[in-house]
RNA sequence: GGGAGAUUAGCUCAGCUGGAAGAGCAUCUGCCUUACAAGCAGGCGGUCGUAGGUUCGAGCCCUACAUCUCCCACCA
């Protein structure tokens, strides 16, 4: 039996501890198709906020449709735990650097703050109702998964995708590393537009160069003019002499340069930007590299050696400006190239360091993009925008701790490099030794004391599920897999990343399909973020005073793909929703209690009316989840639902009522009806509610579990009595609408009611004319001929 | 500057391959009706961002513009 009134709380934990004691959720490979599902291992770096929980409900109802349309569903869950996410929030808590720790404390700190914030996750993606297999949860930074990692790492670099080069490489200042391009967030920030005099050695002309970036005077290398620029073109093949750092450096001239930005010359550093790269490669110019790796100016530079980047820019300046060098500075808002990790201004660094062949590749990338199905389509046009134009190679290598090692290890003697051999991994190149000699006769090596990029390690999350290059593994059944889920932000990296590995190992796509959610917003709109601070709502909060299934309704709101408000009302109406469920369940629990299943189908006019609606409504609900638009099909299922309780029951209960005055075989089928309709309810609503359709179902149908059950259509389609029993609907709508203008309850009989209604619709009044009648408690029915539908000639009431 | 999306009722959002503008919330009016007052029945409320175009017919297709959001490129 129901209880009186539904208290979430209690029920959800009930229902979790069943799931679990029961495996409801295992994944166990059978003679079923498996459906695949490739959800993002969440990044540990602070609790999670509840964007968090609007994309992996989301995943989670695709998974739990498809378990029920019968497919043998694999949805397991994983921590991406390991880099410089991880280490950021370690440092944040014990207010230390790494370095400051030391690199074996650190990864103490590192796994032990890990693990504990893997326990709430868990608890809060757990509550939420996720049907994940948590038995095949992995971490990022376990033992087996770094020997995936490795091993993947190993396979790319006997295919020859991965290389070791000294090479210009993004550095962050603050976290100490070098990153990759898809790293990179740009943000506005002010500053000053410096216009400078440089002289011409030969001749003594003054031109201006104009600069934000004054610090970098000293790694000049070389001057650039375009050769159309008029004003300027008769620079090139001269000498430049910089001021204050007294240098003279060649001026030469390149397309590149606009003759409209800044003052059309432009000064090539090593390094300030992209450009300055592209010009020392293509020019093979000297390298004056002046950063140290924490930020400031190397030693060897005079006067300014030692300071800070930005202190320097300060005093490069104000020497200028004694030098009267300085013709003009303007104010500036412009956009830099910031690390997403910790938000600080990049630089440019030279280094040796692993990289993943990208740009050889690009096409094949785009290529096995137009393979993939992308919901909603429109996301396709972000990934070929991101391949089209990402202008490095992928640099995995990071100075930094807590992450996967590179299993290699380089001769002391000719520096070659010597990998593990495959048996052996997973390896720690800093406790290891490598197995042999370099061929050079040396047998010392150092080690390589790098991490990979965490991007390296979550990109083999499908290698990761089928546990790539083990004996016992899933690559028949997860290659590729069926579903890739995850919210737009991550298509440039997680996405493109997994599809390059892919590509490498398998020649092939990692995914059938991939479904990209939206963002949360907050009330302006503005996309939520923990740097932005206006995540108010804690998902503990949200889930204890709201409870699972009401936060899960509004998470499958809305179109894919599209961003959502945080918004209450959307809550409340979850919360009536899921209300109404209950209360209908108890009322068509009570009408079962004699109640027998049976083959049955001579169903009374409105039960076929009723049936056929839902057999219109499931047919585009499916239509809908197919396209994994959860929250379309749900709008659809809701539409039906309120239908169903407001009109049909309201028909209908007064046959279940009162059989003496009905029949017992009418009673029966209003006992069928609501009897099926109400299981196939819970199914479509169990994808959205997993926990009140389980305790719905397991106290009318007890069954192992509703989420086990098997989506089914309808024996027939009932699209006759569609149409008139809608009209049917119409004129009862109408007559209550009287009842309540006169405010009067809708109880009060009606003394006469005159129709004129067309052939059809009479018959379909006449086959139900008891329920009509006991629906609007009419006393005397007039039905009169009329050709085409109906017209309601009077409502009269019984007023006393 | 390049790419993508959005713009529909006071608010939050649906609206399918073009065919008489929808829901919830809010607001107003009734109603304790043998599941539900966290309910039920009704009412008010929209030049579908702007301007053109295609069409018998446009919220939907095309063009331009405006505003907002996201992603990218711009450190000269």
């Amino acid at each position: 039996m129901l209880d009186k009134k539904y208290n979430p709380q209690e029920s959800e934990q009930k229902w979790l501890a069943y799931w679990n004691d029961n495996n409801i959720y295992k994944f166990t490979p059978d003679d079923r198709q498996v459906y695949s599902l490739d959800a993002p291992p969440p990044t540990i770096s602070g609790m999670p906020h509840i964007g968090h929980l609007f994309s992996y409900a989301q995943a989670d109802m695709v998974a739990r449709f498809k378990r029920l349309s019968g497919y043998n569903v694999f949805y397991p869950f994983g921590f991406d735990d390991n880099g410089l996410p991880s280490e950021r929030l370690v440092e944040k808590e014990q207010g230390k650097k790494a370095a400051d720790i030391g690199r074996e404390a650190f990864n103490k700190l590192c796994y032990d703050t890990t693990n504990v914030y893997e326990a709430k996750y868990k608890d809060i993606f757990g509550r939420l109702g996720l049907s994940s297999d948590w038995t095949k949860a992995f971490k990022t930074v376990s033992p087996e998964s770094i020997k995936i990692s490795q091993l993947s790492f190993l396979d790319l670099v006997e295919k020859g995708y991965a290389y070791r080069k000294e090479s210009p490489a993004l550095w962050c200042n603050e976290c100490l590393t070098s990153i990759a391009q898809a790293e990179l967030e740009t943000k506005t920030i002010k500053t000053t537009f410096n216009y400078v005099n440089f002289s011409v050695k030969e001749t003594g002309e003054l031109f201006t160069i104009a600069t934000t970036r004054p610090e970098l005077l000293p790694a000049i290398v070389c001057v650039f003019v375009n050769p159309k620029d008029k004003a300027h073109k008769h620079l090139i093949g001269k000498t430049a002499h910089i001021p204050v750092v007294e240098v003279d450096v060649p001026i030469m001239a390149d397309d590149k340069v606009a003759i409209d930005k800044g003052t059309g010359v432009v000064m090539c550093c090593t390094f300030g930007d992209q450009t300055d790269i592209e010009w020392w490669k293509k020019y093979n110019l000297p390298l004056k590299h002046i950063f140290t790796d924490n930020g400031r100016i190397i030693d060897s530079v005079p006067k300014y050696g030692g300071m800070k980047i930005k202190e320097a820019r300060r005093q490069i300046v104000e020497d200028l400006k004694e030098g009267g060098y300085i013709v003009k500075i303007e104010d500036l808002e412009h956009e830099v190239q910031t690390h997403e990790r910790c938000g600080l201004e990049v630089e440019y660094t030279v280094m040796s360091q692993w990289f993943i062949d990208i740009m050889n590749h690009k096409k094949d990338f785009l290529k096995k993009g137009d393979e993939i199905k992308w919901y909603p389509s429109h996301m396709h046009a972000r990934y070929n925008e991101w391949v089209k134009n990402i202008a490095w190679d992928w640099c995995i290598s990071r100075q930094r701790y807590f992450g996967v090692p590179f299993p290699v290890w380089y001769c002391k003697k000719c520096g070659k490099p010597i990998f593990a051999r495959k048996e052996d991994l997973p390896v720690n190149p800093l406790v290891d030794k490598p197995h042999g000699k370099c061929s050079c006769g040396c047998s010392e090596f150092v080690p390589d004391t790098d991490v990979m990029d965490t991007w390296a390690t979550s990109s083999c999350t499908p290698l990761l599920n089928m546990r790539y290059g083990e004996k016992d593994n899933y690559e028949k059944i997860l290659r590729p897999m069926s579903l890739r889920t995850n919210a737009s932000e991550i298509i440039r990296t997680w996405d493109f990343y997994t599809i390059v590995k892919s590509f490498y190992h398998f020649n092939e796509r990692p995914w059938d399909n991939v479904m990209i959610s939206g963002y949360i917003t907050d009330s302006n709109g503005q996309k939520l973020s923990k740097s932005k601070g206006n995540s108010k709502v804690e998902p503990t909060e949200l889930l204890n005073t709201q409870s699972a299934d009401v936060v899960r309704y509004w998470a499958g709101s809305g179109r894919l793909g599209t961003d959502i408000m945080f918004s209450e009302d959307t809550l409340l109406r979850g919360r009536k929703l899921v209300n109404k469920i209950f209360n209908v369940s108890k009322f068509i629990e009570m009408h079962l209690a004699d109640y027998e299943d049976k083959p049955f189908e001579d169903f009374e006019y409105v039960d076929k009316w009723i049936l056929g609606c839902f057999d219109q409504m499931q047919k585009s609900f499916v239509k809908y989840l197919n396209d994994y638009e959860v929250g379309l099909a749900l709008n659809v299922l809701e539409k039906f639902f309120w239908n169903f309780c407001d009109n049909y029951i309201e028909i209908v209960k007064h046959r279940l009522y009162r059989p003496e005055e009905f029949g017992q075989k009418p009673r029966y089928s209003g006992q069928k009806t609501v009897y099926t309709l109400l299981y196939k309810l819970l199914q479509d609503f169990s994808i959205y509610f997993p926990f009140i359709t389980e305790e719905i179902y397991q106290n009318i149908y007890h069954g192992r579990s509703v989420h086990l059950t098997k989506l089914e259509p309808l024996k027939h389609s009932y699209k006759n009595e569609k149409q008139n029993g809608d009209l049917m609907v119409e004129i009862i709508s109408y007559a209550r609408g009287e009842k309540t203008n006169a405010n009067v309850t809708l109880k009060t009989p009606i003394k006469n009611l005159v129709l004129y209604v067309c052939p059809e619709l009479r018959k379909a009044i006449e086959k139900s004319i008891k329920d009509f009648k006991a629906t609007l408690f009419i006393e005397n029915l007039t039905l009169s001929n009329t050709d085409e539908g109906y017209k309601i000639e009077k409502v009269e009431l019984d007023l006393q």
